[in-house]
DNA sequence: AAAACTACTTGAGTTAAGTCAAGTTTTTAA
DNA sequence: TTAAAAACTTGACTTAACTCAAGTAGTTTT
């Protein structure tokens, strides 16, 4: 239910009429720097509405040419890497509002794919487009980078996810940055559904499936979540963020340290 | 003693003389992207020679006022963040021509550490004024998203290494990635110094001490490697990029699909 | 040059998380 | 609506890497 509240929040414009970044709910998410009026109306014209994906559908993938970055406007994506031997490794989940492709910036090809994990629609930013813009809006420019320099640091924080925490805390961990990440957007941090499987859970976290099943069934029966298939509802937030080692100072990391 | 050439090379210009841009032999490689000579000029003229770090100093920490990014003209860098429990997590090592501090861009703060391996020598560039410099000049804007991008990939590759490598192939993959980097500053990809303790390689790598330890005798037991201390020779390269699951393609990530 | 410290190595025992297997639930397709 | 497939859970067992401990080598300091 929470997915269809996203999907009715963020198709609220339809590819013929309203389709504008001014009267969009998301914008004050995607480009939270505050362009002025006549600056977004530029940025409105360069950008694409496409079609949604269907779940399981690529809007790209790893080796296509990189043309565009995407901006979320409803459902959500996963990015993945693929290993030589085969296997996935899931590198980021991108929910409305948050931007894909950054890290095909000044490449010919996109250097991961990125595959819808239900019904998605995007906004397409033509990067050629977008680099001539921001040319002449400094303000855009400042807002690219920022987003950028936030995934760096959101990256050096899975690091250490990975590098030192235990499977309670990465799944803690986890749970808590998507409900913060819920929360901006307007939606209760307590209640929400997971858009991706277990097994994606465990890929991104570096756990296998069945250790990430008995987290879950481990943080049930302590009472600090209740889980009912994607459905996750926190009952008891301040003992989920000890458990993930993180205070409310980090859970804002992308923000925390941001000018302005 | 490839300690000592590093330390030659970047220091071939005093704090008097010579110190630019146009002159020094790292400039091909902290700005890959050809800028015209009176380009070179402007950059130049606002960036600040700094007097060598001592071993253990810091350039900033965790927490300073950003103000600049840095160049590495000599010696080396580390990069961590803390955790709430007090331990830390390397997030890069740097070596010469790299740029360090990118993921504060944007920031009040450095969201990272970074701390001197050995004596280092840096640039710093203060950001207010390549900001207002990038604003006239394109080329260098690109040169700054590209330096981020490729972070943001290397990065990925690093969410790889954690999730789903074995101890042996992280410290191969480590090994390799190292080589590469030597031999792009014209150094040679077979026998270098490594500037970091077995303990630094660990914690980066998300292992311990002891099993860092155990593969590099591992190594050096199938004639691969050749340690003596902190001087590594690479005796097998083939053999080094197969256990790494590596091929000569992913070696050069930063660079595969880089436009131009 | 010796002392004190830190870094590194090696062995022995432990453990958190992985693998394998089997059963259950949910989703998708016919 | 049912059948088939995929996703999820739980238990039993295994293992790669960790921890602890003790010794060696290398660096600083005095």
């Amino acid at each position: 239910m929470i997915n269809s509240r996203l999907q009715k929040k963020g198709s609220c414009q339809n590819l013929n009429k309203e389709t504008r970044c001014m009267t969009c709910s998301l914008s004050s998410l995607c480009l939270p720097l505050s362009l002025n009026l006549e600056d977004i109306d530029q940025l409105d014209s360069i950008i694409k509405r496409r079609q949604p994906l269907k779940k399981g559908e690529h809007l790209f993938r790893q080796g296509n040419a990189f043309e565009s970055v995407y901006a979320v406007r409803s459902g959500s994506l996963k990015n993945y890497i693929m290993t030589n031997d085969g296997d996935e490794q899931i590198t980021n989940f991108h929910l409305p509002s948050e931007l894909v492709g950054l890290d095909g910036i000044d490449c010919i090809a996109y250097p991961v794919s990125a595959k819808a994990l239900e019904t998605t629609t995007v906004c397409e930013i033509p990067y050629s487009r977008l680099q001539a813009l921001s040319n002449q809006l400094p303000d855009l420019r400042r807002q690219i980078f920022s987003c950028m320099s936030k995934e760096l640091r959101e990256d050096k924080q899975m690091m250490l996810l990975l590098s030192k925490k235990n499977a309670e805390q990465r799944v803690a961990t986890f749970l808590a940055n998507l409900s913060a990440r819920f929360k901006r957007r307007g939606y209760s941090p307590y209640t929400f559904r997971l858009p991706m499987s277990r097994n994606e859970i465990g890929n991104y976290l570096g756990l296998a499936v069945e250790t990430v099943s008995r987290v879950f069934t481990r943080f049930q029966s302590t009472q600090m979540i209740a889980v009912n298939g994607k459905e996750v509802h926190i009952t008891d937030r301040q003992q989920l963020l000890e458990v993930a080692d993180l205070n409310d100072y980090d859970i804002e990391i992308g923000n925390k340290v941001l000018a302005q």
